[in-house]
RNA sequence: GGGCGAAUGGCGGAACUGGUAGACGCGUUGGACUCAAAAUCCAAUAGUAGCAAUACUGUGAGAGUUCGAUUCUCUCUUUGCCCA
């Protein structure tokens, strides 16, 4: 008997694949379309197992669609530009872009071995400036559109690194590499108006029924549209400034109010500026970075104005205005009334300044909760946030918190025209300056009066300039003379130096794979048309917000004021898979080790702790490349698929991996059974491998709809199972060959290469069509029931279909399994589910 | 602190709309082959009792709805993710 050698078989149908084109996609209005992406890759060096997992579940429906007879696009493409390649190219002296394309040559052989059926002819790299060229004029579009504007904001700012840090390279309010405190500063910076669109997004939400619910959720949440109010409070006696605006959603909380903050950005704080004791508070200020969660962390301090504000409620009733770290210019109006008895913040703020708490809102459970000798409610060290009555409050008193409380104040609020209701949403403009080289180039110059001109479309792309000196203080470009100063019809400007985020690269490029290679446009309007939206998009969970939410503000701005193309989400399906787990290993000294060094030392002692996500920085990371080298592209994809539903994590393990390996073996020795079996003749008529063979096809394809790959793998063992004693038996040769086909074919998703060669071997296409359910077959005769004495299992026999209630019973009557336990006794009811059970009660 | 999930044998996991719990794989045990081992093949494998047929218990804990609950409702415990 042969053995099966992966190495040559998947050598030859790859290349048989790239020869004939096999997953070339091509515009065709006759065929149904669908579109199938991943989300493309950073290339950092080497694929690791998220991306075989990834791309394994993606490849299984692209190739299960083909044989269903869609007109399948599938592409690949690479997330080119990013901090990593700034960061490796600045520490071997390299260029990034050399980096960057080495990488991408590397990952791409390595893809290629994993056997995917991806039209390698739509590659793109959005670091190419035949990319970032339509980006930039995207960029215009949108600017001359009034959805990109430029304003002065807050960055993550490093005092030793002298740059500009991304919010996740700040961690624990610390810089990632010097360690140091990061600081607020301010620079001017662009911004794309994302929250015009607050309503649009948030209700889009809505169509997307083949979303995950979470992610739905993770969106809304992020939008985070509130109901509130808006308030003006009156100043005593000031000549310079009357009123004070505020945004609350607890409008109801009014007369428990005992300050009021404003932002150091107010507008009020002109009147302060020159005050040597309010410059260094806004210094003090400026130490908190900028994360809702730093300053959700920070103390809490304050700067006290001269300023009293009047209660809207009770003009008696007058409290101090501080400026606050906590309060941001950008959320509401930069100014908040504070209750400290029912909000965390400025309870925190009123201990500190010894401020008055007043309750105003009374928990109806009394359990838990703090009472003065009087047994009156009150609030110390923890703010009350919970449902309940208000009191103290007038004539709000009594009112349900939060039902009928807040709508009533505004109500009266309204009346009395002190505010007026507003909706707020928290999502704001998404700032996409990044203050790096390796980023698309923003088209935009500054004349001597920093005011700013649109780079000419026809001198588009404004290239990134190559082989420039990183290791700079802030943004290398700054100091890139020669192509910062740049002469427009004569007159001199300065380029603007920030790059895009690398956000912006990814939120178009599932359209540019429908026109990947034209020149004059982006996208081509009847090609994005015909392929639009991505039928199904898969990647991992932590792109839930950004990457989705950014992908699906550009569809509405593409579409904002343009009537030609009316697909405003991206995405009409989304799943999101797991991670690659594996075990992690220190030693004595707690230090990681790697899965091989574990191996090596495995008597010493060596704590081996719970799989956990693979990660560089624990060592427990397993090269995809070794393992195709060792077991193959058909055995890894099996084993990625294999162990868990493709949504929860999955573990690694060798012992998986080579089971999976076995199984191919397997797999072939039962190739070699059918061939002998095939050309034998035996007119023996048998219609059990027929029904097996069209059950399985039905679970199958359940299970392909719902990403159940897991379930799939083992239908497939079952059928190895069935066929491996069935081909011990005397049957039919034109039953074998007719059903050995289909399986082979349901197989080829996800063994593509063995299967290919099997289907080769007996001469038949190897690119077969997905096999219909021939449902004559599937039609059983006989039912197994369930017989249940009350209510417990005693029994399962196998009668007709369709058997009626009183025969059911009077077989059970006469069995002789079933007769001893209901025999002489009375049935009082009986439940009977039709070809499935009876539960019968005595 | 808030939101959303999850909990099933030694392990990963399966179970349609409330209707046979534990498919399938790993591991373990026994056997065949072998001088021996590996590989391969066959068989057993939730627990308890029993030679066995079989009986009882059993889906994180506790309650509830139901003829019937892994599935629905409530409370609790543990745990994961996201936001703070």
């Amino acid at each position: 008997m042969n053995r099966y050698n992966f190495k040559i078989v998947e050598n030859k149908w790859q290349k048989y694949w790239e020869d004939n084109k096999s997953f070339k996609s091509v515009l065709d209005k006759s065929k149904k379309k669908f579109y199938c992406l991943e989300m493309f890759p950073y290339p950092s060096g080497k694929i690791h197992m998220g991306h075989v997992r990834n791309y394994t579940i993606g490849d299984v429906l692209s190739r299960y669609k083909k044989m269903q007879g869609y007109n399948v696009l599938h592409p690949m493409g690479w997330d080119s530009f990013g901090l990593p390649a700034e960061n490796a190219a600045k520490q071997n002296n390299l260029d990034p872009k050399v980096w960057t394309e080495k990488n991408i040559s590397v990952m791409k052989n390595q893809l290629k071995k994993l056997g995917l059926s991806i039209d390698w002819e739509r590659e793109i790299s959005t670091c190419s400036k035949n990319y970032y060229k339509h980006q930039q004029k995207f960029f215009l579009d949108l600017y001359d559109k009034g959805l990109v504007y430029r304003k002065e904001s807050y960055v993550n700012w490093d005092p030793v690194e002298k740059s500009v840090l991304a919010n996740e390279q700040v961690i624990d309010g610390k810089g990632w590499r010097s360690g140091v405190t990061v600081e607020r500063k301010k620079l001017n910076q662009w911004f794309f108006n994302i929250s015009k669109f607050s309503e649009k997004l948030l209700n889009g939400l809505n169509n997307l029924k083949e979303w995950p619910n979470k992610v739905k959720i993770m969106q809304k949440n992020w939008i985070g549209k509130s109901y509130g109010c808006e308030i003006d409070f009156n100043l005593k006696k000031n000549e310079q400034i009357k009123s004070i605006k505020c945004f609350t959603t607890r409008p109801d909380t009014l007369f428990g109010m005992s300050f009021l903050a404003v932002s150091v950005d107010h507008p009020l704080s002109k009147f302060y500026k020159d005050r040597d004791d309010f410059k260094k508070f806004k210094e003090e200020c400026s130490k908190t970075g900028t994360t809702e969660e730093a300053i959700a962390q920070a103390e809490k301090i304050g700067f006290k104005t001269n300023l009293t504000a009047i209660n809207p409620l009770d003009n008696t009733k007058t409290v101090p205005v501080y400026f606050a770290n906590f309060v941001l210019m950008d959320y509401g109006f930069g100014a908040v009334f504070g209750c400290p008895a029912h909000d965390q913040r400025d309870l925190d703020f009123a201990n500190k300044y010894k401020l008055k708490v007043i309750p105003v809102v009374e928990p109806l459970d009394k359990k838990g909760h703090s009472y003065d000798e009087n047994k009156n409610f009150i609030v110390k060290e923890k703010a009350y946030t919970g449902p309940g009555k208000i009191i103290n409050s007038n004539f709000l008193n009594d009112l349900k918190v939060p039902e009928e409380s807040i709508n009533k104040t505004i109500e009266y609020l309204e009346k009395k025209n002190i505010g007026k209701k507003k909706i707020n949403f928290r999502l704001k403009d998404w700032g996409v300056s990044r203050q790096r080289y390796w980023g698309c180039p923003i088209p935009i110059a500054y004349d001597e009066n920093n005011k700013i001109k649109k780079i000419p479309i026809s001198s588009l792309p404004v290239e990134l300039p190559e082989n420039i000196n990183l290791k700079t203080n802030g943004n290398p470009l700054d100091h890139v003379d020669n192509w910062k100063n740049i002469i427009i019809d004569g007159k001199k400007y300065k380029r603007e130096t920030d790059t895009l985020d690398t956000f912006v690269d990814s939120s178009w490029y599932f359209l540019r794979f429908c026109s990947p290679k034209n020149e004059s446009e982006g996208f081509n309007m009847e090609e994005i048309k015909y392929w639009m939206p991505v039928d199904q998009y898969i990647g991992g969970v932590e792109h839930a917000i950004l990457h989705l939410l950014y992908s699906r503000f550009f569809m509405q701005a593409i579409n904002f004021n343009q009537e030609e193309f009316n697909i405003t989400e991206p995405f009409s399906g989304l799943f999101t898979q797991g991670m690659v787990c594996h075990e992690t290993y220190k030693d004595q000294d707690g230090n990681w080790l790697s899965p091989e060094e574990y191996e090596n030392i495995k008597d010493k002692k060596i704590i081996v702790g719970p799989p956990e996500s693979m990660s560089k920085s624990k060592k427990n990371t397993i090269d995809p490349e070794n393992i195709i080298n060792n077991y193959g592209a058909d055995a890894v994809r099996l084993f990625i698929l294999s162990d868990s539903p493709p949504e929860k994590d999955v573990q690694w393990s060798e012992t998986g991996m080579l089971s999976s390996y076995k199984f191919i073996q397997k797999l072939w020795n039962l190739h070699e059974k059918f061939k002998s079996r095939i050309e034998e003749n035996s007119n023996k008529k048998d219609d059990e491998i027929a029904i097996f063979t069209n059950q399985m096809i039905e679970k199958i394809n359940y299970n392909l709809e719902k990403f159940h790959y897991n379930v799939i793998i083992a239908n497939l063992y079952e059928a190895y199972n069935f066929f491996n004693k069935k081909l011990d038996t005397s049957i039919n040769k034109q039953t074998i060959l007719k059903n050995y086909i289909k399986f082979l074919s349901i197989i080829s998703p996800i063994i593509p290469h063995f299967s290919s060669e099997c289907l080769d071997d007996i001469k038949s296409n190897s690119l077969q069509k997905w096999p219909e359910v021939d449902e004559n077959l599937i039609k059983k005769d006989t039912v197994q029931y369930v017989i249940q004495i009350n209510g417990k299992k005693r029994a399962i026999l196998k009668y007709m279909k369709d058997i009626s209630e009183e025969e059911l019973i009077k077989e059970i009557k006469n069995n002789q399994n079933t007769k001893k336990i209901i025999q002489n006794k009375k049935i009082n009811k009986c439940f009977f589910v039709k070809n499935r059970l009876i539960n019968i009660l005595i």
